[in-house]
DNA sequence: CAGTGGTCTAGACCACATG
DNA sequence: ATGTGGTCTAGACCACTGG
């Protein structure tokens, strides 16, 4: 038998046995007996392993893919997820760029950049025309290799009519505002809501599908009041922490 | 049969019948076939109606109580929750109270007010020594006769040898501020993160056990830079926008 | 191809809330 | 006492992944 299934179960009325199984998963992860990039053994065997039926297995199962612990891959197996950051994204003044505990771990990929005709609510958001163009970016971050933010960023573009020339060489928003002439503006509004992974998201994130997510909303506005970016950027519920600090 | 479960399904490889289940249930809270309050009938009633096994139609219902439309409660019954606010903290400056869009509908709940020691995690976030005492306020906020947060505030006692008496008359924490000579603090940092109900913070916010929430840590500090407070918070992942605004 | 996770079924027992 | 939701079982078929 594995390890981690020793022992008899408390009584269910105290705590029911897929919360304890849960327990004892979590605690594997949390003291090294599962590594991360693990694989677990299949749900049936593990289900035989810790006595009970595969539904109810299945449940501390999604519970910690829930919390960002564990992650399913259909056909493959489940697998040990790297353990969660806790990140601080710093944003008191200008300063746009999130600082990290471990600012070298991170990465960040751009994985689609287009200039074209916004859909009728990102117009509103930037408060342009619905025939204006907007560029739209869509990048996602890494920590370690591990997906932990995925952001659609959106620019009037008239504004920015040089974008992807400016963008290319450091994948650096910062620098095309520069290049354009707007290097004073402003994070003027944050908000923070939450939602759960589709399909997409969760592929994007490396998450399974219906894990509760936080999701934000922002803009950038420049010194004349006009709003130049729009930021909506989804990360696990669990393993990020955002701080706001005030000196 | 009920209307909700009006139609047959599309093909299960396009959407599992627990998710086309819950897109019924979802429409239907949302145009009013389901309005607040109501009690849906029991789940081996409304399994036969939507002609799926139970276990199928409560994955449906589980969906729904995390995203807070339905509450579910033991031995009496699945209800339809009121729509959940979005509730726009305006967190700039000093403006501590939040603003609400419809503050007349807010509501502050005490449920407890104690002076006591510390523990070791909270005597550390207030900087003091742990065998000073603290005052400990336990707060639920209600919109619309709604829980939507549940706090546990922290004051250092040596500060506020008067709590308690300032606090009564408008169950308000500027009062007791006031009272102390304390008129000039800063909210200097806010730290956002999530978690998932315990059976006691469900039972408080009238939510599932183990719904998904969003948890907020926050310290007030003085001019002197002394900290004064620290609030622990959580209110339900949906249904509640977090607004930060810088003008 | 074999094995995986995703979905679904038809039962069952329990603790709890309500009338 | 009745009915409720919470838990659990032992099966089954499917789509997908991998060797």
């Amino acid at each position: 038998m594995h390890p981690i299934a020793q022992g008899a179960y408390a009584p269910r009325r105290t705590r029911p046995i897929w919360l304890q199984i849960y327990d004892r998963l979590l605690h594997a992860c949390e003291t090294g007996a599962l590594s991360p990039g693990q694989r677990l053994p299949g749900e049936i065997s593990l289900a035989r392993t810790f006595d009970v039926s595969r539904v109810t297995l299945r449940r501390a199962l999604r519970r910690l893919q829930q919390e960002g612990h564990l992650q399913a891959r259909k056909g493959a197996g489940v697998y040990v997820r790297q353990p969660l950051t806790r990140w601080q994204v710093d944003d008191s003044g200008q300063q746009l760029p999130a600082r990290t505990a471990d600012a070298r771990a991170m990465e960040t990929r751009t994985l689609s950049l287009a200039k074209g005709p916004p859909d009728a609510a990102t117009a509103e958001h930037l408060e342009i025309a619905p025939d204006a163009k907007v560029w739209h970016l869509t990048r996602l971050r890494l920590h370690k290799g591990v997906p932990i933010y995925l952001s659609d960023k959106f620019f009037p573009a008239d504004i920015f009519d040089r974008f992807d020339a400016a963008y290319a060489p450091a994948q650096s928003v910062q620098d095309v505002f520069a290049a354009h002439g707007q290097a004073d503006w402003q994070r003027t509004e944050t908000r923070i809501s939450g939602a759960f992974a589709t399909a997409e998201t969760a592929a994007a994130l490396e998450l399974s599908p219906s894990t509760p997510l936080i999701a934000v909303e922002a803009y950038n506005t420049a010194r004349n009041g006009r709003r130049i970016e729009l930021t909506q950027g989804i990360w696990p519920l669990t393993g990020v922490e955002l701080v706001f600090q005030r000196s």
